[in-house]
DNA sequence: CCAATTGTTCAATAAGTTTTGAACTAAGGA
DNA sequence: TCCTTAGTTCAAAACTTATTGAACAATTGG
């Protein structure tokens, strides 16, 4: 069980500005950014939307290229690509991060600590 | 008569990203860049849609904060922000304009010199 | 003044995106 | 096995964006 995700020199231009420009994708971007080699599962931006909608979003992330989503269980453990982004735009996520850092325009993410089953 | 253009400190991120998150625009961008300090008209970018869907997408990219249209008799003058845009994200358009510097999936601009009217 | 040039606006359509709830699948634990 | 948890899929509705052609405005040059 494995999801769809492109190889990095399949990974769009337009299509990740496109993806980025929507602020709850945004603020799930920053908030993976700033948990950075933290396991995150979905649950973890409910904050942002429904799980429905969530499932949506996390889905346009995952098949832009931005985020990878590995099954663990019932979970699916999101990360950023930021390796991939980086060889294929360098300086482009750091710089949205960046931007993106302090904006209070965007909405926020909880953030709970979870358990992941062993 | 003058057109309206967002202050730097209006300047949205989303909306930065939404409206480059299109080849047409994306293109434009491009080619401004490739361009700076020369004054473009519109219809240099006729080779990208009809009139009317460049004045959409000027409009979109003019009312993002990412370019300026100063009214020069019957031409709007095209430059980009890119002042501006350095002073609000650093690095972003820098590395937007790189990552789309060389890509074949986005359509080109022919280019054609223009004479300004005295 | 008249005609040509440059670009905008409008209304219509076409196409794509976001959001929702209900139904569903798959794995894990009691 | 049965229940719970995590997340997906589907279809519908609501909304937004892109594209077109016809009509319009404003400036320039003859």
């Amino acid at each position: 069980m494995t999801l769809p995700h492109p190889n990095t020199d399949q990974i769009s231009l337009p299509i990740v500005l496109g993806v980025l420009g929507d602020p709850t994708r945004l603020a799930i971007v920053r908030y993976l950014a700033s948990k950075e080699g933290v396991a995150l599962n979905c649950s973890q931006f409910l904050d942002l939307g429904s799980k429905t909608n969530l499932s949506y979003h996390l889905a346009k992330l995952r098949e832009a290229g931005v985020t990878r989503a590995e099954v663990v269980g019932t979970n699916r453990m999101i990360t950023l690509r930021r390796a991939d982004l980086d060889a294929r735009f360098p300086g482009l996520l750091d710089s949205v991060i960046a931007a993106a850092g302090d904006d209070p325009a965007l909405p926020a993410v909880g953030g709970h600590d979870i358990e992941l089953p062993a």
